[in-house]
DNA sequence: CGAGGGACCTGGTTGC
DNA sequence: TGCAACCAGGTCCCTC
């Protein structure tokens, strides 16, 4: 499900219902995440959640005693409900409030992560090496193009890891090289700095443009109100392999590349 | 240090 | 209809 703007999605959506709540009560039915789930998240129990933010794709829930880390893996979703809803196969966590409202975790795959930390949370282990935010003003063509030197992977791969820029999955990393003309598979220590120029103009632009309509509903993507994500209208290559380029007419292609459906112009990108 | 591949899971779709 | 194979929004961790 998540990507970044999802993740940004369902921040927006939580954050007023859990503000200056007491949590009252976690029910933990499934542990077993990507990280067996902590007890120690109990601590959390009789306090006020403080702030809610995002770091990459991890939520954070602040409160005086932690910070609870919580990662959506790929099927990952939460919700804003009433306390006492039946919980459903996948409804893995409820933190529930002293409102009668809960916030309910589920996460088919389990791919996902809900964690505990008395400490500063950015200097968890696994916050403290994540690259600059896409949207923010560090992410820019010089930081790129300088940390492009010694990497000689593909591009595709090197916007996507974590270290580089956080939040670029495999929808929005195929989207913005489409619409940046580079060549997914270009060596990322290749590319010129203009066009590093251009490529991040394009992930701030469709990262921007997809959390503006709610995110990418493929399958069961949904916001914390249940409602879906609009972008899929406005993919222009991602799941569209073998139909004409939108620019140019002429056939995508789809490949793999790291195991991972990647789609491209071979007219429009070079 | 960087690159590459496997691993973790369930469920939906596709093809025989 | 049944069943196996393959695919899916992520990313850590091991090996080379």
């Amino acid at each position: 499900m998540p990507e970044l703007p999802e993740v940004e999605t369902s921040k927006r959506g939580i954050s007023p219902h859990l503000t200056n709540q007491v949590v009252s009560e976690i029910i933990i039915r499934q542990p077993k995440l990507r990280w067996p789930i902590p007890e120690s998240i109990k601590a959390l129990i009789g306090h006020k959640i403080t702030a809610v933010t995002r770091r990459g794709k991890y939520l954070l829930l602040h409160s005086k005693p932690g910070t609870a880390i919580m990662h959506l893996g790929m099927s990952g979703r939460v919700r804003i409900i009433n306390k006492g809803i039946p919980a459903q196969k996948h409804d893995h966590v409820d933190i529930i409030l002293s409102n009668q409202q809960c916030l309910r975790l589920t996460d088919p795959r389990r791919f996902g992560a809900l964690l505990w930390t008395t400490t500063e949370p950015l200097q968890h282990f696994l916050l403290a090496h994540l690259g600059p935010e896409p949207l923010s003003k560090k992410f820019d063509a010089d930081y790129l193009y300088n940390a492009a030197k010694k990497r000689n992977i593909n591009v595709k791969q090197f916007i996507m890891d974590n270290k580089t820029v956080v939040g670029v999955g495999n929808i929005y990393a195929n989207e913005a090289l489409f619409l940046a003309g580079i060549h997914p598979e270009k060596p990322a220590n290749t590319i010129t700095l203009k066009q590093y120029r251009l490529l991040v103009e394009k992930i701030k632009q469709v990262l921007q443009a997809a959390i503006k309509v709610g995110g990418t509903t493929l399958r069961d993507f949904q916001a914390s109100d249940g409602k879906p994500g609009y972008f899929k209208q406005q993919l222009r290559v991602y799941g569209r392999g073998t139909q004409a380029c939108m620019t140019c007419q002429k056939t995508l292609q789809e490949i793999r590349i790291n195991q991972r459906s990647t789609v491209y112009c071979p007219r429009c990108q070079k």
